[in-house]
RNA sequence: CGCGGGAUGGAGCAGUCCGGUAGCUCGUCGGGCUCAUAACCCGAAGGUCGUAGGUUCAAAUCCUGCUCCCGCAACCA
């Protein structure tokens, strides 16, 4: 029986449309899945959706949906995104299917019974508008993250999981297993960061939001992520359920792919509560980098979100699953450009590969009437490409089994490079002219055909369509000749190779042209993205709500002041001291637009102060009033102010 | 002194755990070839490996200090 492969992506959090973050995560799984698959294992490959809490209800509530018709929407999007990426999921589970519902129930059921889950009280600060618990340290200025407002001190009924209990076998296990969490880095991150400083239990429900799975013998609670989110790895499989094969087959899982910002959940949380629920722990949890664009990271406050959806309609699917695992060495940070996805895509992917088989197929069609003769006669060359197919062959394995992804593709155009050096050294061009080395010349086509073979299967745990291109082509019909194990065999290919001549596989791009539409295509999207749309209608259902009445509005004292000094906050990255004078007083107001105005363009602005705010203190200044900015979807910002630019400061708005 | 990651030829990275002539891709320059997607092949220039010190016969690699960049700080891959 072969044997098993249990492999995950993590559960997604459908607030908001996916990005090409999600797509790398779950491309970089698929791949590894596909692989091992073409290596004969049986395979069980599970992605899925992490669908309940506040932050859900809350936008179905703004929408006017519940919140189960709002994740139906959404999810529908994301399995329409995998579809589009040839994502081989075997199984795709929401947190709100039955069946995980249902083993959820049972798992806290029994963690409670035996006494790993216990209730007590959780004391936090409470911001009342946001309904949102924050410890200490979460607290910005002693005010609420979210909104800015007082928070009040709260006390909260909940239920707690003993994870401080497990804090020495999970420290055992890591340093047993060093393999279990890689890359290493995370591992020392892990050890010396949360498990050696001690562990705090967690509270594992809540009571201030009611979209998620209930506690059955209390009502009031409702499991909070860690217990609902991650025992999803093993619900997919049927545990806890009426027929649990699958989990007795697959678990435990072979590799739990995730974003370095989870790695502590998986590797500490889960851990533990696999401990507690006696059941063996995954064999590795495998952090993996961040895309960086421009230099930071991707957030839709930068609008520098990058939508996989028109980088597919773009330049197709292998593309981008190419660029993705090649640019970026897996398990670090790495740079995402759209002039790095056109360089890698006409250099290695139209130059190198391409090329090759055009040239290739161009020449037997041109040479041979698109056909081989059996009769050759081996060149001097023949041996060094040979030696080079077997030396990839033989360290791509290697490479794949320990998810080196960008170095096992580098290993496999080392074949391609080398084979358009073969070209080169063979001359078919000059054996063509000679009628006595018609053998040589067949003999080099029929190499160069070989070579193409072997890379066509090598790549298809990366690429899901060109290696069907290129045996179309090429006339590589019997699926002996294709299987993973055929790629180490030399010269099995029929002897008379027959090619049908077909489209370009990766046509070469106009870098300079294709940036700016690239661009424009990206703004486009981006405008008309689901997140866009979700954050326009909840302003407009707010604003319905919150009319207020011309006495509320004559609560605001809005005046015109004129900027007479102006410097940057040292310590922050957005603040800005500005001395405004209004009429005959001059006020200190802080004001977080640095990103968008310098100190020095700022003086002498006129500008709208809102002026009867209590004082606040940031950075250790105080602040008293607010300058008004308008605010563009990409955050860009720009000052209010008066029509008539020497207007007198000090004069009321109304 | 909260924690982590990073700093290597023009750009992006590998090498650092297990010290021993600094490697890859792109770009630049020169040459070759013409089967092919102005693609391919060969060659060259270009780095005192952030900085200051230490250990050593020998340091990008080990140790210490410093500077700068990025990220995290309990439901944003």
């Amino acid at each position: 029986m072969a044997e098993k492969f249990y492999i995950t992506t993590p559960i997604y959090y459908p607030s908001d449309k996916l990005h090409i973050g999600h797509s790398y995560c779950t491309v970089a799984t698929d791949t590894m899945a596909r692989y091992k698959r073409l290596r004969g294992y049986d395979v069980k490959f599970v992605t899925g959706t992490d669908e309940h809490g506040q932050k859900i209800e809350r936008i179905a509530t703004a929408l006017g949906v519940t919140p189960q018709e709002y994740v139906d929407k959404i999810v529908a999007g994301v399995k329409e995104l995998w579809a589009s990426l040839d994502i081989s999921y075997d199984h795709f589970i929401r947190t709100t299917d039955d069946y995980h519902v249902k083993a959820v129930q049972k798992i806290f059921e029994q963690l409670y019974a035996q006494g790993d889950i216990y209730k007590s009280e959780y004391e936090g600060w409470y911001c009342t508008p946001c309904e949102s618990f924050y410890t200490d340290v979460q607290l910005v200025d002693g005010k609420c993250p979210d909104c800015g407002r007082e928070v009040e001190r709260l006390k909260e009924e909940s239920y707690f999981f003993k994870l401080s209990k497990y804090q020495d076998r999970l420290i055992k296990h890591i340093e047993e297993h060093p393999e279990f969490i890689q890359p290493q880095s995370r591992q020392n991150e892990m050890l010396n960061n949360f498990l050696k400083p001690g562990l705090e239990d967690l509270c594992v429900s809540r009571t201030t939001f009611k979209w998620g799975i209930p506690v059955t013998f209390d009502d009031k609670h409702i499991i909070y992520v860690w217990v609902d989110a991650l025992s999803n790895y093993i619900t997919a499989l049927g545990y806890n359920s009426d027929d649990d094969s699958e989990f007795k087959k697959y678990w435990p899982a072979d590799i739990h792919v995730v974003g370095k910002e989870i790695v502590r959940f998986h590797s500490i949380i889960w851990p533990a509560m696999l401990m507690a629920l006696d059941l063996p722990l995954p064999k590795q949890v495998f952090g993996h980098g961040w895309l960086i664009i421009d230099g930071g990271k991707m957030s839709k406050s930068k609008g520098n979100v990058v939508d996989p959806k028109v980088l597919v309609d773009r330049y197709g699917l292998d593309s981008i699953r190419y660029f993705l695992l090649r640019e970026i060495a897996f398990g670090q940070d790495g740079n995402f450009t759209n002039e790095a996805l056109i360089q890698r895509i006409n250099s290695d992917l139209a130059n190198d590969l391409g090329n090759l088989v055009s040239r290739t197929v161009g020449m037997i069609d041109k040479y041979f009437d698109g056909k081989l003769p059996a009769e050759k006669e081996a060149t001097e060359f023949d041996e060094s490409l040979k030696e080079t197919a077997a030396g990839v062959t033989a360290k791509v394995d290697g490479l794949l089994d320990k998810m080196l992804f960008s170095d096992a593709l580098s290993e496999i155009w080392t074949l391609i490079r080398r084979a358009n050096k073969y070209v080169d050294e063979t001359q078919p061009w000059v054996l063509a002219r000679d009628e006595n080395a018609t053998g040589k010349l067949a003999d080099s086509l029929y190499n160069l055909s070989e070579a193409i073979r072997i890379v066509s299967i090598l790549i298809q745990p990366f690429m899901t369509r060109t290696p069907n291109l290129i045996w179309e082509q090429l006339g590589i019909k019997d699926e002996s000749i294709r299987t993973w194990d055929s790629a180490k065999v030399w010269g099995i290919l029929p002897d008379e190779v027959t090619i049908t001549k077909g489209a370009v596989i990766f046509p070469r791009i106009d870098m300079k042209k294709e940036l700016e539409e690239l661009e424009a295509a990206m703004k486009e999207a981006q405008a008309s993205s689901v997140a866009n749309q979700t954050k326009k209608e909840i302003e407009v259902v707010e604003e319905t709500v919150s009319e207020i009445s011309i006495d509320d509005f004559d609560k605001i004292k809005l005046k015109v002041g004129t900027v007479i000094a102006s410097e940057k906050m040292k310590g922050s990255k957005k603040l800005l001291k500005n001395q405004i004078k209004i009429g005959n007083e001059t006020r200190q107001i802080l004001s977080g637009i640095a990103p968008d105005y310098t100190p020095e363009e700022m003086v002498g602005k006129k500008v709208i102060v809102l002026t009867n705010l209590p004082p606040r203190k940031m950075m250790g200044e105080m602040s008293y009033g607010m300058i008004l900015v308008a605010e563009d979807e990409n955050g860009n910002l720009s000052l209010a102010s008066v029509d008539k630019l020497d207007f007198a400061d000090g004069a009321e708005l109304s």
